[in-house]
DNA sequence: CAGTGGATGCTCT
DNA sequence: GAGCATCCACTGT
């Protein structure tokens, strides 16, 4: 896996229809916001539709509906009866892929997302993708929502706004974390020396 | 700190 | 009816 990658990606719908392994790295260091509030992404997933911990594996059911469409679009569902989970659909040879957003260091909004969250502390207000989602305001009703892409025909904008990394960013990757197949695939892919990951990687 | 278990709801078998 | 792409509180060092 490089070690650095791609600086400042133009982040438009072909950015989305490549390998889902590398549109999870590029997404580090990239900033997601959702009205407004969020942070820079700082730990990923991906999720191939060959994977068997993917949704995606064993075709397409009413909840994993929005990985079978195009790219760019915002996957969202129900982690343990509780939280929320939010991912990046791709397009990965055709078929449905995504990128899991794991964690964001905190930027914008951080008094919405310490009342949200309950809690002050900036190290765990987006550490793990339940938190992400509950320090955003993500929901159920998000699934199927669209990045910003540049507009074609207007519309109204989307809470979900996507911007590049600025800088060069060091990649990390190992095993992903909370799924019982595939467990050693090294397809987690975090921003090397982030105090804001869900647990460390491994140097 | 590390380890355990409870909360909770929806999907798919 | 089982099994989760989780988080938090609580236990015992």
């Amino acid at each position: 896996m490089a070690a650095e990658s791609l600086l400042k990606p133009v982040i438009n719908q072909a950015f989305f229809t490549r390998s889902v392994h590398e549109v999870a790295p590029d997404l580090i260091g990239a900033i997601l916001t959702v009205d407004g509030v969020g942070g820079v992404i700082v730990e990923v997933e991906a999720y191939h539709h060959t994977d068997p911990a993917s949704h995606s594996y064993r075709g397409m059911t009413p909840r994993n509906a929005i990985m079978f469409g195009p790219p760019g679009y915002i996957y969202v569902y129900r982690s343990y009866g509780i939280h929320w989970c939010v991912n990046i659909v791709c397009e990965d040879e055709g078929s449905a892929s995504a990128v899991l957003i794991r964690a964001l260091e905190p930027r914008h909004g951080v008094d919405l997302m310490q009342q949200r969250r309950g809690m002050d502390e900036l190290r765990l207000l987006c550490a793990g993708p339940g938190r992400v989602c509950q320090a955003l305001g993500i929901i159920g009703a998000d699934n199927g929502a669209r990045l910003n892409f540049p507009a074609k025909g207007g519309g109204t904008p989307s809470r979900f706004i996507l911007r590049p990394r600025i800088h060069d960013a060091a990649i990390v990757s190992g095993p992903r974390i909370g799924i019982s197949k595939a467990v050693d695939a090294p397809w987690r892919f975090g921003l090397r020396g982030s105090p804001y990951v869900s647990k460390p990687f491994p140097e």
